[in-house]
DNA sequence: TGTACATCAGTGAACGCGCGTTCACTGATGTAC
DNA sequence: TGTACATCAGTGAACGCGCGTTCACTGATGTAC
């Protein structure tokens, strides 16, 4: 192809921005924020680490940019789930998969929150704000499949359920053992799935 | 005092030790593993950082131990609540206690999990066994006041409450207006309580 | 359509800085005699 | 009880390293004419 060939044209500009983004967003996740080094995202990205700088303001930008990302891939991805399940076993679904094996083995493609929650919590404000904008559009997202008859009841709901189950997998995550971190995934599941997904 | 004039003494080990386990403790928590430096660490205890390998091993020894300074310290402390808590109330004043506002603004000196949870997951397998030591020693701590028939039935429930209150705290401290941390930090303790300590 | 030129993605070196760890040294402690 | 001496807590400088960010430069892109 020809784009591939012109080394510095727009298009070849949102490749590596994208590139970039996608890097960044796997590498904060499973090494957390501190250290996944520009240069290191950068050296992967297969750019020096000073073309950083054509593309985001500050790490902290493209940290922004890529819980953005994060959040947008694992909403989505929670979204399909929901949609493929069963008439009446969305959010069983979700809980699920949520809480699945594959997913605490896999925090660098996992939800954001179990993997950079209290980092989260300690940016500044200006970023604290814009990723609380980012996870109140993830919870309007998921509010359609939990139970309640109101859109604010649903998403009260959102507002337990996400971040206990966060807290669970971080801590999960903790375990070594992988026979007791399925013990402790499933004993979670049957928990969110009889406090939330029926009755 | 005498002692506190002999400035290499015994005991001024043992105080240098202690302080520079409470620094950690409370540093780590406040600002995370990676943006606690040793150096940073020994000056607020008023000592050189090389001075610092007299006491640990290296900076995850300290990790280590300053994690299981930080558990006893919130462990004693939920369990004090517990304990003067009216009959029958335990659980519902531990829920209450974890899920202040209190808490949620003092992270130097609260939970493990909501401050450093997934950087627990990141450290290498012999440190996470270690910790799991640890938590494992608070949930027996807390279990007494957990509702179950059996010592099992009672662990189990808490190795769901522990970390789902967690995971909603590292959440809330995302939020930066206090009144929707209270909101969350209510509506959370209603359904825990309900969950956990009623029925 | 062809040419001149401004733009700007990416390079590669440099900036000052703090990191975890090591080490030769100091001098008070506290033991051995 | 008094003296000689080994121990070791703490100092302060140094180690190599990676950090986030800046900058002069390059050369292809793509626009203006």
């Amino acid at each position: 192809m020809y784009s591939y060939i012109m080394r510095y044209s727009r298009e070849h500009k949102a490749q590596s921005h994208e590139k970039i983004l996608s890097v960044a967003a796997r590498s904060f996740r499973e090494h957390g924020g501190d250290s996944s080094g520009i240069g290191t995202v950068m050296k992967k990205v297969g750019l020096q680490k000073g073309g950083f700088y054509r593309h985001f303001k500050s790490k902290d930008d493209l940290f922004v940019e890529a819980v953005a990302r994060a959040l947008d891939e694992t909403g989505r991805s929670l979204l399909e789930v929901a949609r493929s399940a069963p008439e009446g076993e969305a959010l069983r679904a979700i809980i699920e998969r949520y809480l699945s094996v594959g997913h605490a083995n896999s925090p660098g493609s996992g939800c954001v929150r179990a993997a950079l929650g209290p980092e989260l919590a300690r940016k500044p404000i200006a970023v604290r704000r814009k990723i609380e904008t980012l996870l109140e559009a993830y919870r309007e997202r998921l509010a359609p499949f939990f139970p309640g008859e109101t859109r604010e009841e649903k998403l009260a709901k959102t507002r337990l359920l996400i971040p206990s189950m966060a807290g669970v997998l971080m801590m999960v995550r903790v375990v070594p053992d992988p026979e007791k971190r399925e013990r402790l995934l499933e004993e979670a599941r049957n928990f969110f799935i009889k406090s939330f997904a029926e009755g």
